[in-house]
DNA sequence: AAGTGGTCTAGACCACGCG
DNA sequence: GCGTGGTCTAGACCACTTC
């Protein structure tokens, strides 16, 4: 007979040292990585843990939350307690400017995308001087979900002047291939990458824990007159996301 | 009569809309951003928040916490919860390769290190395959927390084939310095950056609240002749860096 | 010693999902 | 309808800081 899950609570109560939410969220950690159980596996409900390893259902939850968080658990309201899938990292470059659809395609895996805002707006004063409009011009702004094999991937939200994509509706894939069309993909872009816990909506997009870690990028695209094309922000998962760069010695400056 | 900290808390009881905790959250954060309560000032006692805005302590906690997370509330053990001071962001290059001693100096910054590891030692068997060690050769590992102004900003924990850092004891403050020296400096690297939630003794050692956001850095670095230098994983505090690449159009391979 | 945050409990009700 | 997770309570004790 081999160890049971149950056997695992049942040894939370007997031990000793730390917290036991603790203990707790390490017996789980544990049967996870061990294969005890598996990605998509059910757990015990709240109560049932809490049952058999003597724990108020308060001291689970507290447990479970942070392996949530961490992205080793996922909690479905009226359903129950499972443990994540593993997600397959994708890695992009960060010397070379590369399309987001052009980069999922020549890896094979299939891309879609939700709309969340496309169209023309009057623009923020703070995108007036980013993208240096004319007074009156209006922007368009694309907003979307990037879907790969099913799995949510980044959200990016992206400005341009309404001069350079008149019509943001037209946009079906991807905005590089149709700036290509009109002569204007960006020959160059600088990009800022921080790292946040995610928001309660932004997580609920990307289908993790709020409080999750996620890349944010900020990146302005030039054209080769030096014109500012696009200013994008856009939230990688951090659980899905490797970027990579590759550095040269600095001048001495 | 201005607007108090206790008037904000009134207020909760009274709204509706949501969960509690989350209109809790909410007041905490505006009475912050809005500037009512400045960074360093202490809050009320949870059990004093408790009382004015009608509701339980736990759930009191439940706002709180997700405040400490993101950084914008600190809380100290036996002492009180504070709003946190803001953290002035640095930039690094993530295109040309310099030492986070020069980078800190150029910007005048007092940069100090507290040593968690330093020696020699048998390698891993991932260390030898990294690092490409001849049989019986030792790995000299040096890890540190970087500490600027006097904030922790970076866990920095290296490892050296041996025979190209003898005496890592030696190092007293660039190791790229040192690695100068003996004509070993670096002149290309690879860096793989992840967002990553920070467990208990990194969060602890960077001085912020476990599960915060950091960047998980992993860079391997060659000399000219292609041979292996370093490889170093780092951790960087997320409310203190912004990294900038800059990219160009890439070949359409 | 007094006050603070940190942990823990037992029990309640609500909101969601699934058969 | 039943079981699940989500929210909330009132009260207790512990560990730490400050005086």
């Amino acid at each position: 007979m081999s160890v049971t899950m149950e056997d695992v609570f049942r040894q939370v109560a007997g031990g000793s040292g730390g917290p036991l939410y603790l203990r707790l969220q390490k017996s789980i950690e544990d049967a996870v990585r061990s294969g005890l159980v598996k990605a998509g596996d059910a757990l015990p409900s709240e109560r049932d843990i809490a049952a058999i390893a003597d724990v108020s259902r308060v001291t689970v939850r507290k447990a479970v939350q942070h392996l949530v968080r961490d992205g080793i658990l996922i909690q479905r309201h009226g359903s129950g307690t499972f443990v994540a899938p593993e997600v397959q990292k994708v890695e992009q470059s960060l010397s070379s400017l590369t399309s987001f659809t052009e980069d999922m395609a020549r890896r094979g895996m299939t891309l879609r995308s939700e709309w969340l805002e496309r169209g023309l707006y009057v623009p923020s004063p703070e995108e007036s001087v980013i993208l240096g409009l004319s007074s009156h011009e209006k922007v368009a702004r694309i907003a979307r979900l990037r879907i790969a094999n099913e799995i949510p991937m980044a959200i990016e939200r992206a400005t341009l002047a309404a001069s350079i994509l008149p019509d943001p509706g037209a946009i079906t894939d991807s905005l590089y291939a149709k700036l290509d069309e009109t002569g204007n993909r960006p020959v160059r872009a600088l990009q800022r990458i921080a790292a946040i816990n995610l928001g309660d909506t932004d997580a609920a997009l990307l289908g993790v824990a709020p409080g999750s870690a996620a890349l944010r990028i900020e990146r302005t695209s030039y054209l080769a007159s030096g014109r500012i094309v696009e200013s994008t922000r856009s939230v990688y998962r951090g659980d899905a996301y490797d970027f990579v760069a590759e550095l040269r010695l600095g001048a001495p400056e």
